[in-house]
RNA sequence: GCCGACGUAGCUCAGUGGUAGAGCAACUGAUUCGUAAUCAGUAGGUCCGGAGUUCGACCCUCCGCGUCGGCACCA
């Protein structure tokens, strides 16, 4: 005898169990034609399902947020059924909703190739237009696996075979066509509309594992009408204009070539962007108390075999050898085992603890060639890294400390919004159990202390302790992993770190790694692509364009740039002979923050007009005021109003 | 590393089994002009590399390398 409540606070009562459909349908014939599906106590369940007892609904309908992952998923299905309609013997796998649309990984043996797409689409809207009905079934998990093995399915029945006992076994049908699936769907495949397209092929692993066999995956997006579909391709377009690999063409930044894979050749204008961020970091550091260190490159292989990486990373390490000496170098895949060998050197005390050991480490790790990303995953990099070696005590203090500066330095560079990750123990992991223990609880604690609110990604440490992951977001929504903080009790036992204690006792330290950025050549794609090369005045590699409107300025433009010079500005003097509108064009497509006309006007009266990228106006004022204005905005973020220190941050 | 696609001028891209093309950029000349492209001309190519098929290969085949999109990896 369920009593229903419906949104608006109202009860229904029924004498028998009565469905989404009849409720809807008994609600109102408009409710009944726009309701896809229905949140029973908080739960999307499908419309049909039959509701036996007191519950509070909520139909889900179109408009609905809710209704998106409804209608990828259905797309999904769709998009099986068109492949094996058009492709018999294809089998079918998982095809799960994603952030953007949907995805279904096939086997087959001849892999789906672009072509393929436009035939499959075009049946998925055959099938679509269809509009069959799906409808759930139960059944029984042995008469389920014989099924799909009897139709060569391998991969649904592996699925079936593994799936807990208690689960109950479900089947959906949509026409003739049947597919394992826990649902909710739609009610029928019409449901899915037609603001839905395939966007291209990839090869996946089977359950995600690379020893598995490799599946042909399709990706589609879909949304709940044209107009958001819309909306989504015309972002992926724009997206592309701020790849950072396309920005650091334009803009001259930097390049890669085939001699040097995996390593990046700075241009000067972008080194200057480089150093802008470096000099920035440096001062950060200074002023919370990091010392900033710098250690070898190349170090013998026996100190990786001490720190552990030689047995866990050796494949990942680029390797040197010299003729005449019998020693096997590596060049550094990180910087630790060489901090520590800095904190060895001498007794240490308690009192020296939190010690701070900063470097821009170079690093080298001989990455898989298909992880290789621009610059955003390369072999040869430079992290802005510290240890922070100190007692188990000021492991919470610490990272609450950390994290705050790292928020600081994120605001600083426009990055608002990041996302927090916590790691615990992976399988394969130094140390012992009461160990990790340990150092889980004080990263939590940590994390509690500093109000970080983080999820959690289980198994997922570094192989000698828990890990914190910042991550940001590049252009077209990829996840990218820059700050992080890891808890060690391995290495300085490993590598035989101690302190002298209050107690007069030697101890372990506790070692913190961590890092803001993460390494720069990562964290300047993503700073690329966040400000899509509009840089602020202080990062912008050339700050300011002196443009002459006729060649008589021209002895008054120099002087505008050297004064903007003089004032640390880096400026670009243009004193060609185009059209003034052909050289606002010039600069403006190469993102100049600030372009100063000059013509006889200005040259007479000791004035500039200055015009902001991405404006139309001017401002006519005079050069003291512009330079002024300028240099002050240039000032970097750290820099508290009449601040010393301009001469470092512009050389 | 795995699956797929791609690789032609500095950049963006056409192109055909029979002498390699455009726009922009560059360079030269003319133009002195008031805020997102002045006009004309010139130059520019190991068509990613290697092998093969062919009378003849940028094009077809094979092998490499690199890039791109995913997957796997990411101390």
């Amino acid at each position: 005898m369920p009593a229903i409540t419906l949104p608006d606070g109202s009860v229904r009562r029924f004498d028998a169990p009565v469905t989404g459909t009849a409720l809807a349908a008994e609600i109102g014939p408009g409710l009944a034609r726009a309701a896809l599906a229905m949140k029973r106590d908080g739960k999307l369940v499908d419309l049909s399902s039959e509701i036996a007892e007191d519950a509070a609904i909520v139909f889900v309908t179109r408009r609905d947020p809710d209704a998106l992952s409804l209608i990828r998923h259905d797309a999904a299905h769709v998009l099986a059924e068109a492949v094996q309609e058009l492709y018999p013997g294809t089998q079918v796998t998982i095809g799960p909703a994603i952030d953007t649309g949907f995805y279904y990984d096939f086997h087959r043996n001849e892999p789906f190739t672009p072509e393929d797409l436009p035939a499959i689409e075009a049946r998925m809207r055959e099938i679509v237009a269809r509009n069959a009905p799906f409808v759930r079934q139960e059944w029984d998990r042995d008469a389920a696996i014989a099924f799909f093995q009897a139709r060569g399915e391998r991969f649904k029945a592996e699925l079936i075979r593994d799936l807990p006992q208690s689960e109950t076994i479900s089947l959906y049908s949509q026409g003739a066509w049947l597919d394992l699936c826990r649902g909710p769907h739609m009610r029928a495949t019409g449901d899915v509309g037609t603001a839905f397209k395939l966007m291209k092929v990839a090869g996946a692993y089977w359950r995600g594992d690379h020893r598995n066999p490799v599946l042909s995956r399709i990706y589609g997006t879909a949304w709940r009408d044209q107009k958001e579909l819309d909306a989504y391709l015309h972002m992926l377009e724009e997206a592309e204009r701020r790849d950072h690999r396309r920005i650091g063409r334009e803009m001259d930044l930097f390049h890669l070539q085939e001699e040097a894979v995996g390593s990046i050749f700075w241009h000067p204008k972008g080194w200057r962007l480089y150093r802008a961020v470096e000099s920035y970091i440096r001062r950060r550091l200074d002023a919370a108390d990091y010392q900033e260190v710098r250690t070898p490159q190349l170090v013998d292989r026996s100190l990786w075999e001490a720190s552990g990486h030689w047995d866990k990373f050796r494949e990942h390490m680029f390797v040197a050898q010299v003729e005449d000496e019998n020693k096997v170098l590596a060049l550094k895949p990180m910087n630790c085992p060489c901090h520590v060998q800095i904190f060895r050197q001498g007794v240490r005390s308690y009192r020296e603890l939190p010690l701070r050991m900063a470097e821009f480490g170079a690093c080298h790790r001989y990455e898989p060639s298909g992880a290789l990303h621009g610059i955003m995953r390369v072999r040869a990099f430079t992290q802005d890294d510290a240890h922070i070696f100190c007692t188990e005590d000021q492991v919470a203090a610490e990272t609450a400390r950390f994290v705050a500066l790292l928020a600081s330095v994120y605001r600083d560079l426009g990055f608002a919004d990041f996302r927090v990750k916590f790691s615990d123990r992976p399988a394969l992991r130094a140390g012992d159990d009461t160990v990790w223990d340990k150092a889980e609880g004080a990263l939590i604690e940590a994390c509690r202390l500093a109000g970080v609110e983080y999820t959690t990604n289980p198994g997922e440490g570094a192989f000698y302790g828990p890990k914190l992951e910042f991550v940001l977001r590049d252009a077209i929504g990829r996840d990218w992993q820059c700050g992080t903080l890891q808890v060690d009790y391995i290495l300085p036992e490993r590598l035989d770190a101690e302190y002298v204690g209050e107690d007069g006792v030697r101890h372990r330290p506790v070692m913190l790694h961590r890092a803001i950025l993460g390494s720069f050549e990562r964290f300047l794609g993503i700073l690329i692509e966040q400000h899509a090369g509009r840089f602020p005045l202080w990062l912008a590699p050339v700050q300011a364009a002196v443009a002459t409107i006729v060649s008589d300025a021209d002895g008054y433009a120099e002087q505008v740039a050297a004064a903007l010079r003089q004032a640390g500005l880096t400026v670009a003097l243009d004193l060609g002979r185009e059209k003034i509108n052909a050289k606002v064009r010039a600069h403006s497509v190469a993102h100049v923050p600030a372009i100063l006309v000059v013509g006889r006007k200005e040259a007479e009266a000791g004035t500039v007009a200055l015009r902001r990228l991405g404006g139309e106006a001017q401002e006519v004022m005079p050069l003291a005021a512009a330079v002024a204005r300028l240099a002050a905005e240039a000032r970097p973020p750290d820099f508290t109003a009449g601040s010393h220190g301009l001469a470092d941050h512009h050389s």
